[in-house]
DNA sequence: AGATCACTTTAGTAAAAACTAAAATAAAAA
DNA sequence: TTTTTATTTTAGTTTTTACTAAAGTGATCT
């Protein structure tokens, strides 16, 4: 992926950028506050948002913080921003993560059983 | 799909609304513009659009015409069209849609061969 | 009526995307 | 140096999406 308009496209990632578009957060702490996938996985989509240039990361510790960078949306940046700190919308986008999930889920964290 | 920004994520479909932004077109019009698609998956598309409420249709005869309907993306709606008044912006998409194609393509119509 | 035109819908396929589980890396703590 | 913590990467699976081909619908023309 490179175009940063199609990195929208996913609930999940857009719900990723709004964790970090005033402040820095760690890979965890993005993980923990999505709470439905692995943290593998937000690690994948965050790989993706940072190519699409949408997010900047920082190492401290071992920790990796992350944080959005609005200017590659250009106007759309500012427009999605409006949009966010509308409450209404925000509970919008909750609901539509809710419905979206693909069976029953409880909090996994990185693996158990086996499979290869 | 029920999600307008979600509808964005497609450059095909990003390309029809832009057709569509300005003024009205038929359906037939749209196929013909983008070349390397079917009927159908024109049709499909503009389903799509139009469920996610990003295009309106209306009946002429046995025409079925599209029009953008901007206010259904609010504030990122302005945005975009601002993008898309850039050429830049214009021939980067087609560069886009140019390299994502599947294989040879020699602007399909309808069917011809036969599989089921 | 039948033919044709403009378009939609359905069925099936193929490719892309998102996810899980597990192994790998790398910094910090013990 | 071993262990733990934080995160990434890889491999494989499942789900979703975009597409083609072909059949279906309905308005217009002859």
């Amino acid at each position: 992926m490179v175009d940063p308009i199609a990195a929208l496209a996913a609930p999940r990632r857009r719900e990723i950028l709004r964790l970090v578009w005033r402040e820095e957060r760690a890979a965890g702490e993005i993980h923990r506050e999505l709470g439905d996938v692995t943290f593998g996985a937000v690690s994948q989509q965050l790989r993706q948002l940072e190519h699409a240039g949408l997010v900047a990361v920082r190492a401290d510790g071992r920790r990796r913080l992350y944080r959005a960078r609005p200017e590659a949306l250009g106007p759309v940046g500012e427009a999605l921003a409006a949009i966010w700190d509308d409450a209404l919308y925000r509970l919008k986008i909750r609901a539509e993560l809710e419905s979206s999930r693909r069976g029953p889920r409880r909090r996994p964290t990185s693996a158990k059983g086996r499979r290869r």
